[in-house]
RNA sequence: GCCCCCAUCGUCUAGCGGCCCAGGACACCGCCCUUUCAAGGCGGCGGCACGGGUUCGAAUCCCGUUGGGGGCACCA
């Protein structure tokens, strides 16, 4: 019996959560569950001046929006916490101590500009240009007393080997660093802080991570992450590096896309089970029909050797096309209970009963939830104002037919859609038009818009006493 | 400069030597349905980056080229 999966997700809070982050947590997520395993979430928070704790909240926020789950993170607890970085700091200085002592890691006296200078020749010779080059390895035990004696600040660089070395990661294969790639570099800041490449290694370690899912930007970082684990004494984890989730121009996302922030699909009214879905498939599936995926589905069948390993676009366009069909085989009241935040914060004052009603004819409408205010504006509040095009409808009709329309709408028995499509029909034909010009300059008065949801049922949601009474007032 | 990763329709992908003169989905275009807008149905457009090998046979294997991306921080 192997040992049980454990996978992570450790975000930095220095923003708001990117759909490509997200992905990452969903795979490594979607990997231990499928597996049976645990989820830990952990928080790289080390670089104190680039993290924000309302950044940190917003994180959590977002994965558990989108449907993500941990078993163990900073705020359920668990028995390898703390689970924030920022408050492992005694832990890893004292591994970097005996790191230092096991004659694995030493103190670099190096100044900025000697690190400058170092950096330019080893460049010159063709060299990756990291590191101090080993000298401060290299130093004696004179020299060393000296600098310590002026009190010249210190990092703590760790000693890579100097050999070749072979990543066997789950979704690249095996990959190779030459000999000489992979320079020393800082796991102490000269304030005595710890960096990263320490951090992940000695929580990843302590916690008993099995299998590291993350992003391929820090597939150059495994072997450097494994190397301190090694000399810790412990056994790597093993790797899983995801390619790179890019814009819908092929381009890495950045701030020209806009906002790709899971926080921001939210916001513009999109169902988690829609993104979830969206994002599994973007660099994996089952096979060649995979397309609606629930949550438990997508675990039943995630599988990290079907993960493709060349970097995907992410189209909006197809998401959006995805969220419409959630939208549509969303259970009704549930469907209306999520349009209530999007319509109030628009300012309108949605009856429960009236949106209730009101789903049937809005949802294949909707690509967004967001989408459910310009549908339904017209039943929410009291000032509806023909738009321009609306106007110029209403302005076109034959004289006195709206006003005609409002009297045949006033007697009529009983109020509901099929009997109003009957009228309106009949008033229609009265004046020699067909369906789709008779209803027109109605749904302009109406709904103030030449777009809405099927006539008939709008006005039957609306009421008579409004319809009539806006009817009038278009009429003049 | 050095190292690494990637390469099938515009996009996401199926394909792991013959089943493929390459299949599906989104997008796009057309038609149907139709009270607007959608949804839905039907059809269409469109791709193995290039050049060498290997093989009876290559989208599939190998090499090179080109193109894209990443790394080489006292960021993560």
């Amino acid at each position: 019996m192997a040992d049980p999966v454990r996978c992570r997700f450790a975000p930095a809070p220095s923003g708001s959560i990117h759909v490509g982050n997200a992905r990452s947590a969903l795979f490594s997520w979607l990997f231990a569950r499928h597996n049976g395993g645990s989820f830990v979430l952990r928080v790289e928070d080390t670089d104190a001046s680039r993290v924000t704790e309302e950044a940190y909240h917003g994180v959590l926020e977002s994965l558990r929006w989108l449907g993500l789950d941990w078993d163990e993170g900073p705020d359920v607890g668990g028995p390898h916490g703390p689970y924030r970085q920022s408050q492992r700091t005694d832990i890893y200085r004292e591994l970097a101590d005996r790191l230092i002592g096991d004659g694995n890691a030493y103190h670099c006296y190096c100044t900025p500009e000697e690190l400058e200078a170092t950096k330019q020749d080893l460049k010159a010779r063709g060299v990756p240009p990291g590191g101090d080059d080993g000298r401060c390895l290299r130093l004696t035990e004179v020299e060393r007393g000296a600098f310590e004696r002026e009190g010249r600040p210190f990092t703590v660089r760790f000693a890579m080997p100097d050999q070749e070395w072979v990543v066997d990661d789950l979704v690249k294969g095996e990959v190779r660093f030459p000999a000489g790639q992979l320079r020393d570099f800082v796991m102490v800041r000269s304030d005595g802080t710890p960096v990263f490449l320490l951090a992940v290694a000695v929580d990843d370690m302590l916690m008993g991570i099995t299998h590291v899912i993350r992003g391929d930007d820090l597939l150059a970082s495994a072997p450097r992450n494994a190397a301190v684990i090694e000399a810790l004494g412990g056994t790597p984890p093993r790797y899983a590096h995801l390619p790179q989730v890019n814009g819908s121009d092929g381009k890495p996302l950045s701030k020209r896309h806009g906002s790709t922030s899971v926080e921001a699909f939210r916001e513009h009214g999109f169902l988690p089970e829609a993104l979830m879905n969206y994002l599994a498939l973007l660099g994996w599936s089952k096979d060649e029909s995979t397309t609606f995926l629930s949550r438990d589905e997508l675990v039943e069948a995630f599988d990290l050797s079907r993960v493709s390993s060349n970097p995907a676009a992410f189209d909006t366009k197809k998401l959006e096309w995805m969220n419409n069909h959630y939208i549509q085989s969303l259970d009704e009241d549930e469907l209306a209970a999520r349009c209530v935040h999007f319509l109030t914060e628009a300012g309108l004052l949605p009856e429960p009963a009236r949106l209730r009603a009101a789903m049937p004819i809005v949802r294949e409408r909707m690509k967004t939830l967001t989408e459910s205010v310009t549908l339904l504006r017209f039943l929410f509040t009291d000032d509806v104002v023909p738009d321009e095009k609306a106007r110029d409808t209403i302005a076109k009709a034959p004289p006195g037919y709206l006003a005609k329309v409002a009297d045949a709408l006033e007697v009529l028995e009983p109020w509901e859609h099929a009997a109003i499509m009957t009228t309106l029909d009949a008033v229609g034909t009265g004046e020699g038009l067909n369906r789709s010009k008779a209803f027109e300059p109605v749904r302009a008065a109406a709904t103030g818009s030449k777009v809405s949801p099927p006539l008939p049922e709008s006005l039957e949601l609306l009421g008579r006493e409004i319809t009539v009474a806006r009817l009038r007032a278009a009429a003049g």
